[in-house]
DNA sequence: TGTACATCAGTGAACGCGCGTTCACTGATGTAC
DNA sequence: TGTACATCAGTGAACGCGCGTTCACTGATGTAC
């Protein structure tokens, strides 16, 4: 914080923000870091003096994904409590939230095709957003008998399958095309049918 | 058919193979016209005697795609007659078996990046696609209870959308990473869930 | 069967382009006295 | 407060590269007589 002054400002987060403008815009492959630096109103090599190249612009971008999207998951789930079934359906909820809101750092967190052990900080990074996954499918995995209970694992698997699933196929302009359903309410109503069988919600409900 | 003969052989099939070995390999992002000539053994100026262009190719490999994955599919279902139940687990297993086997084609179908209307032809056959997994969704809806029946495209988007967020997450190297599940096994436990959900399978089954 | 011609699949050189990256520089900002 | 200096963020020109695409060509294949 307060770094601001010199020439620019604060380029670092602006090159970030155009960044993440144009991956929305484009797709994570359309993305140039010319063009990125040209948006951010500077030449392309002013772009190094904050990145190590363009890979490290991309990193960075999944990187404040996974803060905000451990934050906002982290924040639903606890909101959620103490009901471990409130808090899980609040968290799959932000997870869509999430995807629409911050399309571009989605996008850069799980289509750019960077490995996500890119960096320390980005393999840290995504094991926090997986962590969070896992501990709401976990304790809310502890209501369902122990006989007929999928580990959590497999719990939280499914749902972020789901998720994202909805959110690649049905939540964007390809290829699953035009549902008639908004993605939110196709998602929460898949959710709902899945806990269902889990016998986690009433049958009836 | 039986076209074969001039120099090469059957240049346009080739780089078709070449194209989606390429895309197997480096993503649809990653592949070059150039590249996909060079590894048919031809200069790059010689694909333009059988594509308009790089995305024209892009497309043959998608529409290839659709007819094989329509083909499978269809081939799942009827098989899986007169058990509507049935039909449809096989449809679900023959997605991925697909997704598995074809990864080339499936990545030019879903992650290309092009529209699915670029020509008739390829919005011809995603429609096809698309009809063969509602009707396997339309036929095994009709034994749920009307009152508590979902849509047949709902239904058939969910298992669609999980189907994809299972092979986009879990069954390749990023980003969803190292669960101890086989792919398979965590797309069919999850769809079992599911259906259980709905009603469709016995609850302690 | 043999020759003359037409076809057209593939060549190879060339193009303009925008990319990511490098480098010596310059000039505004911040600091020491 | 004012001057001299050090820092370092951003410049601008240049690079090599591989891309998709074009074009006049050439030479093997197929056809007509």
């Amino acid at each position: 914080m307060s770094k601001r002054g010199y020439h620019h400002g604060n380029l670092r987060q602006a090159l970030v923000d155009a960044a993440l403008a144009l991956i929305t815009e484009k797709g994570p492959v359309g993305f140039t870091l010319s063009e990125a630096a040209k948006q951010a109103g500077v030449t392309p090599a002013a772009v190094y003096r904050h990145f190590e190249g363009r890979e490290d612009l991309i990193v960075e971008c999944a990187l404040q994904g996974h803060a905000i999207f451990g934050d906002l998951m982290e924040y639903a789930y606890e909101t959620g409590q103490p009901s471990a079934l409130a808090a899980f359906e609040a968290t799959g909820r932000a997870y869509l939230a999430f995807a629409r809101k911050y399309p571009g750092h989605y996008m850069a967190m799980f289509e750019s095709g960077l490995s996500r052990h890119a960096t320390p900080d980005l393999s840290r990074a995504v094991a926090r957003s997986r962590g969070i996954l896992e501990r709401a499918a976990e304790e809310l995995s502890q209501h369902i008998p122990a006989d007929r209970r999928p580990p959590a694992t497999m719990f939280s698997a499914h749902i972020w399958a789901m998720s994202h699933g909805v959110v690649e196929l049905f939540a964007r302009g390809n290829p699953g095309g035009n549902v008639p359903f908004p993605p939110e309410d196709l998602l929460e109503a898949g959710i709902g049918i899945y806990l269902r069988g889990l016998g986690l919600v009433a049958p009836d409900g």
